[in-house]
DNA sequence: CTGTTAGCGCCTTCAT
DNA sequence: ATGAAGGCGCTAACAG
């Protein structure tokens, strides 16, 4: 059995009150401090945090939720989050839901089960914020939004996406590409969209027209990019530049490229998202959007710390941040010809 | 505020324990049940974990702790041991700490202060357990240690690395190779040292010497691994060969090879570790080991329920897995001549 | 099948 | 500075 206050108090005599002021940083009398700390170690105390909990209504406990464990770029995020929070003194549960909207709400429900003082979300790429966080005057816990926005009245952090495509696209353009085709993620999922708006608007400036065909639709998965960019890149008409969205569509645009013997950037130009250490093996270096992740950790704990400790006061807030890119070498001049595959 | 029991009391005008025992599956009035359903709907109620765990003495909680949740191939192992829990009825909780001791240590205090009914551990590199789970009679729960083995008597699931790192071997020496680098991680990390110990044995079989200064310990950072393959594939007497033993050494290994433009296999033979999709995308395909998460996962699994639900007695288990190769055209025959780089 | 009661471990007035 | 008492929300006897 794991040890109470009870014990502690057969061993020192002392009252459960002094014993709880002692853990909670009260004035004790030196002595009697010095022999609940011994009568602690010896019994290997360790306080329960349910009761403490139960008591206080509080958790100190913050639950962070995403689809996908597996994804590098979420992981790095919420990595830098946990680092931030616990060092706000908070404890940091996290779920994983996949893609699947009705794992994402019975997560949900365990998390607040759980008392979490706080939620950092990022949604299903439906864009759907789980059902228990949707009426904002729930009395639920301060949540954080991010990478996705599914809705204007709850805090969120995400980049601007709109503007990074909008680079990429300028790029493109500037070597001389006319022609792009765009692994542009699940419809509806607003990240990889507005990313993929931002390339077409930059092409609509200079009067380049993109066919639909050309922007394709996949979940995000690194074989369904794969898959996608093998009959973007085996059409007759190939387009002489591709940009994936984010990083599992990279890696899956960089097999397909591999398997039908591309060359970067001579045969086929390649812009990138998100995951710099893959970038820099792949040869010859994929120029690749970055994203500001330890800012974005940054500004996500800051928001949640003030809304748990101050008042569920004040505007909604939405931090928006810039990527910036990460040139490697598979951005170049399109070829005079279109060297047919397969 | 949340909603209690006394809410739905109100309501209906039932006692607690009818209220309780409808929803802990047992027999209560249709009539009763359907009104106590309709005041919980309406009260938004959800139950309180930590008045039940306090209860109950039980979380029906997992915490799953590793040195680092960006690393991928942790990442997919947690995410399969966390499918088959919560499929069981368990919630899991993950945490991670930084390869660092300390707060290894913390983060496990963490766990147990929130009273998980087993543990998941990934250890540190040093291979050393959390002090709170040293003393196996110590009463902590239930505990199944993944992919470094620190102890003897404490359940793990883990591969067999020697036998991966001979296949390595074997497979360069096939193909002609008598020398090779290996990016053997830190000192004392079982699973790297293993996977290098059995190249070193292969190359032993036929009297192949591997220096010393062939073998590079480094932390496991691809940054640290790219500047180690750097160093290696600059010298003068270059190997012909080199072996990356874990993901991120793979990553790195790649890099370097990328900036000094050698080329696979022509200049230089690799096999790496781990990372399926990268070795997909990197020309011209490259050479892993590839470890069988899903069996990993599954395996973990298993034995941490059988743990929990049954009693505590029994051997303790070490399940060694296989791990296979998946071949890619990154090993070939040694240059006639070593390339000089740089 | 339902209600009453006691208590899980802790914190927090309120006295002393 | 310390102690006594009550209760957080829930479950598990036990009675009815």
């Amino acid at each position: 059995m794991a040890a109470t206050y009870k014990d502690i108090q057969k061993m020192t005599g002392l009252s459960l009150s002094t014993i709880s002021k002692y853990f909670n940083g009260g004035n004790v009398r030196p002595d009697n401090a010095e022999a609940i700390k011994r009568a602690a170690s010896e019994l290997d105390y360790r306080v329960n945090s349910f009761a403490q909990s139960l008591r206080t209504q509080k958790s100190k406990t913050v639950g962070v939720l995403l689809p996908d464990l597996t994804n590098t770029f979420h992981a790095q995020i919420i990595s830098g989050v946990s680092l931030d929070l616990m060092h706000a003194g908070y404890g940091v549960i996290v779920g994983s839901f996949g893609e699947s909207e009705e794992s994402m709400d019975d997560a949900v429900e365990f998390l607040l089960s759980k008392m979490v003082d706080g939620l950092v979300v990022v949604p299903t790429a439906a864009g759907r914020l789980p059902v228990a966080l949707q009426s904002a005057s729930n009395g639920h816990p301060p949540v954080v939004v991010l990478d996705r926005t599914p809705s204007d009245d709850v805090d969120s952090v995400t980049v601007d996406n709109e503007r990074a495509g909008l680079d990429v696209g300028r790029l493109l353009l500037a070597h001389g590409h006319r022609s792009i085709g765009i692994l542009a993620g699940p419809q509806g999922l607003s990240s990889t969209s507005q990313r993929a708006a931002g390339v077409l608007s930059a092409f609509s400036e200079v009067g380049a027209d993109v066919p639909d065909a050309n922007v394709v639709h996949t979940a995000l998965s690194v074989e369904q990019a794969r898959q996608a960019a093998h009959g973007l890149l085996t059409r007759t008409d190939r387009p002489t530049s591709i940009f994936a969205t984010n990083s599992e569509l990279t890696v899956g645009a960089a097999i397909a490229i591999r398997e039908l013997q591309l060359e970067l950037p001579g045969d086929l130009s390649m812009v990138g998202f998100d995951n710099v250490d893959f970038a820099r093996a792949l040869p010859p270096g994929l120029d690749i959007v970055v994203q500001p992740v330890p800012e974005i950790a940054h500004a996500a704990a800051e928001l949640l710390l003030a809304r748990m400790e101050h008042a569920q006061d004040g505007q909604v807030a939405h931090r928006v941040l810039q990527c910036s890119m990460m040139r490697g070498a598979s951005v170049g001049a399109p070829p005079l010809a279109v060297r047919s595959v397969r």
